[in-house]
DNA sequence: TAAAATTTTTAGATTTACCTAAAAATAAAA
DNA sequence: TTTTATTTTTAGGTAAATCTAAAAATTTTA
């Protein structure tokens, strides 16, 4: 069994291994906020333990056993912030912290019965998909709307940006989970882009239509 | 704010405390599965930390402000097994050791919503009160079943004692949270008592009736 | 490819929550 | 009221997860 902190670790590496094949040391020190000393420290205990491979001055990557448990944490987050704004009726940028906490709670039993509860639910209010208790699910395959061109349209099925300020934002310009879009057009001088959604035409910044995740329609 | 650790301190303290006013450090010590001197270290902590009064050889008691932390805590403990119990469909002796791990999760927010969640329920699955927001509760008065006299009658209430074995014998037996009994005889020979509940006549241990809370309907 | 910059690791400490063994205080028994 | 038993505390140490400062390796730049 993990710790609280080596789970903590071992689902930052799994996150950031979705963008890089080598987790880098300061990569996981940034997200976890500690000192590159301390993560070298953790990681050594991780490769002893069986659940990274780990190569000094190389990085580190998850071992199947180390992904498996990274899935299983993962799937806790994202199942507890479902049953937050589903049942308790939080709003999608105030679950985070909660879900960080409720992530490590060790039950298989209660994992179980949770799902059952929410109705096995396919993704979280970030539109994340949900491992199911193997740890399978379907890698979705989303767009940034950020690289959508004048005409092409499509579902917001995401966001890849979790902070409260940022889905605040969202919500306020009614950029949420399941809306249609279409990008009408985009400003030369700043990049950022004018859509079309509920019948409204409004402007983001790309730096927000960087962090929208699209699934698409098809291009025009 | 209070660790894990010094959380558990806390609740154990004040439970030992609604038997004998003065807590002593053995007490505490089998309570919280550990030695007698890592109890007077964390009890040193927790009295510089002004949740706790301590005077060296003559035990400890709760300050008002480690009384509503501990308070605080049972709470949590409460609610969360009123959700696993009405919401999951979990029995009243699994709820225990989940319960445990939840009552630490931080988040008032999450706590409130989960009483209105759960409708504000006033006693958990073992009849134990659930204090207000605000640390009130009702003192409930039991009797304990072995108290009661042939011919005495009353509902079951709540027990003092939370093992999981005890409480699947109860099930087995018929004798959950509700159900109105009547002491009909007590044996001389071990104590054990016989009692009419639900039209069956039953035995149960001196040990058992021991522990089953009983609000009388008066004596006979 | 040598120098400079960056990244990562080591060495040595600190803090928290434990432990064992032994000493000190208190309570119970003789 | 001694002696004995029990309870509690102190002293000194360990393991987990962190830190700072400095050394070593790797990467980038010139
Ligand atoms: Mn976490
Ligand atoms: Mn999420
Ligand atoms: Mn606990
Ligand atoms: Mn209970």
């Amino acid at each position: 069994m993990q710790s609280f902190t080596e789970e903590n670790y071992l689902k930052i590496i799994y996150h950031l291994a979705e963008k890089t094949s080598n987790v880098q040391t300061n990569a996981i020190a940034e997200q976890i906020q500690t000192k590159p000393a301390s993560v070298t420290d953790m990681i050594k205990k991780l490769a002893e333990k069986g659940l990274v491979d780990y190569v000094k001055y190389q990085g580190v990557t998850l071992t199947e056993k180390g992904k498996h448990a990274a899935v299983d944490i993962v799937r806790k987050h994202r199942l507890w912030e479902v049953f937050l704004v589903d049942k308790l009726n939080f709003k999608w940028d105030e679950v985070h912290d909660v879900a960080e906490e409720l992530e490590h709670i060790r039950s298989v039993d209660l994992i179980e019965r949770l799902d059952e509860f929410l109705g096995f639910p396919k993704s979280d209010p970030h539109g994340d998909p949900i491992p199911d208790k193997n740890g399978r699910f379907a890698k979705t395959q989303f767009i940034k709307l950020i690289e959508l061109g004048i005409g092409d349209s499509g579902t917001i099925t995401g966001v890849s940006q979790h902070s409260s300020p940022f889905l605040k934002h969202l919500e306020k310009l009614g950029l949420t989970l399941g809306k249609q879009i279409q990008v009408s057009d985009v400003t030369d001088f700043d990049g950022s882009v004018e859509i079309l959604v509920a019948e409204k035409q409004i402007n983001i910044s790309r730096e927000v239509a960087k962090h929208i995740l699209i699934s698409s329609n098809g291009k025009n």
